[in-house]
DNA sequence: AACTAGGCT
DNA sequence: GTATAAGCCTAGTTG
């Protein structure tokens, strides 16, 4: 396709640019000959040093560490975010298209997590590209069938409304009650501003934490995921749960309660068993830790889309619509919509989504439609 | 088959 | 002293 050739070219440039900067020719793919490039014959040395089990790590976040000390890693960076596009997207899924309907059908497993997520294979189509120029193309190629259009409803910050209801912290309900956008009103709390007042460096680093928390994240990840100080990190996390106390209290009644149960359950009584929460091995019970953290917030959400769409497809038969339910991406439905319908499929989605389950917070969800999924407004 | 890396929510 | 952010799927390399 034409992608992949023009991927391909931009790839053979790097490729020259790179052995150039190192003076012989290597395989860019293999790990263990870049990590002996760059690691023994040009002596860089990365700040967090190793990592892995065989040698020095050479991934991405290692890589932007030494971005300024030697030209080739910018390459190296780039080169293999355009060979991770070419080989599992554009090179890929052209391959897997049905010969008898010409389109592209992938396999939703509905048993196959630990959280009540769906996952999708063959290919994986909750994982397609949406950042940056190349991965929007890439979306692009993801159309309706001719004449149709696609509609795509996803809910807004389902994970932390979960959160807020299953934590019932006062201010994290208070800030979706309000409809608030809650990373900015993370920073406020804790950088002690007005909401008015926060800048976009104190609000991402709201939005990092917001996520860390729901994953149990420590100081060191924080300042491992932003420029912050060890020490600064582990200031803002503190203060964090300083003013959502029912946060940390629900961080605290989760690890107990999952240490006397072996389980966590969401919201809906699905259970995850948790048997190394009791571990004598630190690493192994601190990991059974963040996963019994997370699953009750990251299974409630995967509750709260499946009742949606059962409730939607109920109701898009009993209607009699040609619309297809047509993927899922754990927190958005697509939808292949014949133009006559799209009016009423609108007023559907949001009147069912958000209806799926009444939480302590209200649940939202943003609409767009377009020709494709890369375009879509 | 294990490991490394990286795409998404 | 050591490791340190949840859940997935796929591709390329290595042995």
């Amino acid at each position: 396709m034409e992608m992949s050739t023009s991927l391909g070219s931009d790839m053979l440039r790097l490729e020259k640019d790179i052995y150039n900067c190192v003076g012989h020719q290597f395989n860019i793919n293999s790990p263990q000959q870049l990590s002996a490039v760059l690691f023994n014959e040009l002596k860089l040395k990365p700040a967090s040093a190793r990592k892995t089990q065989s040698g020095y790590s050479t991934d991405a976040a290692i890589l932007e560490e030494l971005k300024d000390d030697h030209p080739v890693i910018r390459f190296v960076l780039e080169y293999r975010q355009l060979a991770k596009l070419k080989s599992t997207y554009s090179d890929a899924l052209p391959l897997l298209i049905n010969r008898k309907t010409g389109r592209l059908h992938t396999s939703f497993n509905q048993t196959g997590t630990t959280t009540g997520r769906l996952s999708s294979s063959q290919p994986n189509l909750q994982n397609l590209p949406i950042r940056g120029e190349t991965g929007s193309k890439i979306r692009q190629a993801i159309i309706a069938q001719p004449g149709w259009l696609l509609l795509s409803a996803d809910y807004s910050q389902i994970d932390l409304r979960a959160l807020a209801h299953i934590s019932q912290d006062a201010e994290l309900i208070a800030t979706f009650q309000r409809d608030e956008d809650v990373h900015t009103h993370t920073a406020s709390e804790v950088f002690g501003v007005p909401d008015a007042e926060v800048t976009t460096k104190m609000r991402r680093a709201a939005k990092t934490i917001n996520f860390g928390v729901i994953y149990g994240m420590s100081g060191y990840g924080l300042q491992q995921a932003t420029d912050l100080t060890r020490e600064e990190a582990e200031l803002f996390i503190s203060t964090y749960f300083k003013r959502y106390p029912g946060v940390k209290n629900y961080i605290d009644n989760t690890k107990r309660q999952a240490a006397a149960l072996g389980y966590v359950q969401t919201v809906l009584g699905r259970r995850r068993y948790i048997p190394e929460i009791n571990s004598a091995n630190r690493l192994a019970r601190e990991a059974a830790e963040r996963m019994a953290i997370n699953m009750p917030v990251q299974g409630t959400s995967a509750d709260i889309i499946k009742v949606a769409m059962v409730n939607l497809h109920r109701e898009m038969a009993r209607r009699g619509l040609k619309t297809m339910m047509t993927l899922q991406v754990h927190d958005e439905l697509v939808f292949e919509v014949p133009p006559a319908e799209m009016d009423i499929m609108k007023l559907l989605v949001q009147d069912i989504m958000p209806a799926a389950m009444k939480l302590s917070v209200p649940l939202k969800i943003d609409v767009k439609t377009g020709p494709n999924w890369g375009e879509m407004a």
